[in-house]
DNA sequence: CTCGTCTCTTTCCATAGTGGAAACTAGCCG
DNA sequence: CGGCTAGTTTCCACTATGGAAAGAGACGAG
């Protein structure tokens, strides 16, 4: 099982564990449908506590997939979030990976 | 965030960790696909080792997704694995979720 | 009957991932 | 200055995961 195995088995290529965790699924969701997006209101729709969120992003950052934007709204610095160009590759990508895995869409349902 | 929050961010709701781990992901999918599979085909198709891929098995056994059938082949006892009825509907319930999360495919695409 | 092989299973172990709570930091207001 | 808000980082406990190796069960060879 070595030189044919690429041929036989389910290709991973995509697949991304740093994307695939739950929230950071979700975290990469949304920055995706959001384009940019500000931390509390990620927190909010995610329903994370502040330093699970943050230490997502973190791991998201050292990936080179998210950025930070600070600005200010309401006389308050606060955070934006949104996909780089690679992270948001590397999102489709995983994405892939899942439709591979999972098969197309069963059109009788 | 308590009341409304359900309203409010993403559901989770058919998200099922369980079935969410890259490998058991994978072991939920070839068997919705084939319906019932040889312990060993599944290992090689998915390149695993015996232990991780037992190991996997039983978990998704003790949630009650998946039960084996022993039966004979060329002379030898081998193990057939199938997802029940509650792993086929959780297995599709959790592609619910990950629809419902990463949002519908873009047509643009 | 005993031995070796094949097919999983289980145990042992080392490592990494995850979240909650709390301490900490930075900017702004009064 | 003290307090408040928005994130960040640290500390900690727990769970998950995989590899390697030992076990266990069934079967054919001799």
């Amino acid at each position: 099982m070595s030189a044919e195995s690429a041929e036989i088995h389910d290709r991973l290529e995509g697949f991304d564990t740093t994307i695939h965790a739950p929230n950071r699924l979700r975290i990469c969701a949304l920055l995706d449908a959001a384009g940019e997006a500000e931390f509390g209101l990620v927190q909010k729709r995610l329903d994370l506590s502040a330093s699970v969120l943050s230490k997502h992003v973190t791991v998201l950052m050292d990936a080179g997939y998210v950025e930070q934007r600070k600005a200010v709204r309401d006389t308050r610095q606060r955070v934006w979030l949104r996909l780089t160009r690679r992270g948001r590759d590397a999102y489709q990508g995983h994405l892939a990976a899942l439709r591979a895995i999972v098969g197309p869409p069963d059109p009788a349902l």
